[in-house]
DNA sequence: CTGAAAGCGCTAACAT
DNA sequence: ATGTTAGCGCTTTCAG
């Protein structure tokens, strides 16, 4: 009588069922359950008596039991290749999550690293939860795309896809990469070097997925050419999102090392993710240079690029809503609307910071 | 007959059940269990024939349907203040995630913001999928961490626990925090700045989470008396998580720039995160002076050091222990072993990198 | 407007 | 060494 407050349970610690609720309301759980959807005929007041019961059991559906009895488990796998540190990823999660849940979905995720056979485990998990699409945040291998899809359940490939089936969702780099680009060239750069991933080759298995370097890198390419400017030792390619562990210091330092140590060296520095412009900002800080000065440089992603110094120019991608698409399509299709197999491309947008400027006089 | 491949399946396109190994074995349900179980006798050639049948059905244990029966899902609900961009809870996420899949359970993950509603949804969400256990990384609400522990749910706090219920796991922050500060003294340095966020109230709610702050900041203030020096005007306290979006500016560089502008400004900083100390990379930056020539920084958690210009020297988190030791108590009390309301504090680590260097001699 | 009954796929106690 | 049976909590006909 005196107590002070007490959660609404079912004695014996386990959680009130539809018959708590029923027994407690003097109905059968076929009415409860018509309360609970809202549908059919109830009157008002059995309603008014299964709400309260309701409410003093502390009833909450089974979500367990309702997949079951439903073939439906309103579950999406998620599969992200979180690789650390990168907050594009996290930012693609978000907007999965905000999609799900506005459409009564819950979203399972797997942080599977860069590696087939997790993801492969990752994606038995989900199946075995008999979960009702998977989103691949991206793929590691295409067989388990394949393999998903081939059993009927629908799936949304981001940013980098590596199977033809199932939904694919990409990012058209090439306009803001040719805008990053262009700006450079109006601030009267001419020598401009490129410091990105190896690139792959366009037909076999990587066809698919190596699109993202090979259109940041045809920009490059593509607008040196249309000024008639050089490009000889200014492409330096190698691994783009990892660092040494020791050294904290990978590929965009590596490289820009050496580009600042040639006779000719470049004005400005496009670099393929902000990853690799971080190192060459460290590199250029490194050789007593200063950027933007000595030296402009752009990155990709957005990711790092409000926290380095200089505040960093870079192109930003759609993160968020590559997730909520991505999961858009696979409840889509789930719930028998919108055609399968959707290829779809969404834009990213030149961010200018300070990181750029003049290009210096011709020494 | 010439068929390249078919994945193997049961007609209809629902996947097989027990029944169907059954049917296809020519033995009943429980004979199949028994066999997946490995437990009880059952005989080499039904055996055999039994996992020929589950391979030709391409059978697939429903989840679902275990975790009804036996009341015991093997999910495990993380609540993920995902801060974007902090690497540190995604490293937090992958050692929560490892330990779970080595003990046969599953994590279900929602990124919380800032937001009490949106953690108290995510509750409702993981307890309506009948999770065994919840992990809040970190929590917002402790009402939500003392509703969940009320219905019986073992849970586990991150780094910030805030109610005093369940499985508590803390960063000792002090004794890294110290030898911070030693490693500047031994440059040399007197006047050492401190910039941080802004300290919580000893007493009253805060007086849990607010742990972190007042170590690193104790800390501080323990040394600098130590060596008797000055603190009047040194320390800056104010926002430390995010940085204004058109300015990509926040309290670590207008806090930077502040002390820069005092006739006798410090020749070191110490940042009590990453994102602070990166904001004070860029004041010092612009300010004309250089890091660690003119000033020395220090920063706190590791997430960005690695990054930045130069590299920072940082106090790297446990993060991965964090999360795979929450997950690990939690088992550990669903599974009836180990003590309930376990209080745990991990270690942080000095990592010395390159933006710590001699005091400069006195103007 | 409400109830009875079957069954989703699995497990576990109890036979044989 | 294998089978029978009941039931986890819910939804969904089908009756009334």
């Amino acid at each position: 009588m005196d107590r002070e407050e007490t959660w609404p349970r079912v004695s014996g610690g386990r959680s009130a069922t539809l018959k708590d609720v029923a027994g407690a309301a003097g109905v059968t759980t076929t009415t409860v359950a018509r309360v609970l959807k809202e549908s059919g005929y109830v009157a008002e007041s059995t309603k008014a008596r299964v709400l309260e019961a309701v409410a003093t059991t502390g009833y909450r559906p089974n979500s367990l039991a309702r997949s079951l009895r439903q073939s439906r488990s309103h579950v999406i796998g998620h599969l992200l290749k979180s690789t650390v540190p990168n907050p594009f990823y996290v930012e693609v999660a978000r907007g999965a999550e905000e999609e799900a849940r506005t459409r009564g979905y819950t979203i399972l995720t797997a942080n599977v690293q860069h590696d087939a056979e997790t993801e492969r485990r990752a994606v038995e998990t989900f199946l075995g939860w008999r979960a009702d699409g998977l989103v691949f945040s991206t793929p590691s291998d295409p067989a388990n795309v394949e393999y998903a899809q081939s059993l009927g359940v629908p799936t949304a490939q981001v940013e980098r896809p590596r199977s033809l089936v199932g939904h694919r969702l990409v990012v058209r780099n090439y306009p803001s990469a040719v805008a990053a680009m262009r700006h450079l060239v109006e601030f009267g750069h001419r020598r401009i070097a490129y410091v990105g991933a190896e690139l792959l080759p366009e037909d076999g298995p990587a066809a698919l997925f190596g699109y993202v370097e090979r259109e940041r890198f045809g920009a490059w390419r593509d607008v040196i050419r249309d000024i008639g400017a050089a490009t000889e030792g200014l492409a330096r390619f190698g691994e783009a999102y990892t660092i040494d562990q020791p050294t904290a210091q990978g590929h965009g330092y590596r490289a820009t090392q050496a580009l600042l140590q040639a006779a000719d060296r470049p004005t400005a520095i496009f670099a393929s993710n902000d990853i690799l412009a971080a190192g060459a900002l460290q590199a250029i800080h490194e050789a007593g240079l200063r950027c933007p000065d000595d030296i402009s440089v752009v990155g990709f992603d957005d990711t790092l690029a409000g926290f380095l110094t200089p505040l960093l120019t870079s192109v930003r991608l759609p993160a968020r809503r590559l997730g909520a698409t991505a999961v858009r399509l696979v409840i889509d299709e789930i719930e028998g609307k919108g055609a399968p197999d959707q290829h779809l491309a969404l834009d990213a947008e030149l961010v200018l910071r300070r990181s750029t400027a003049t290009a210096p006089t011709r020494r």
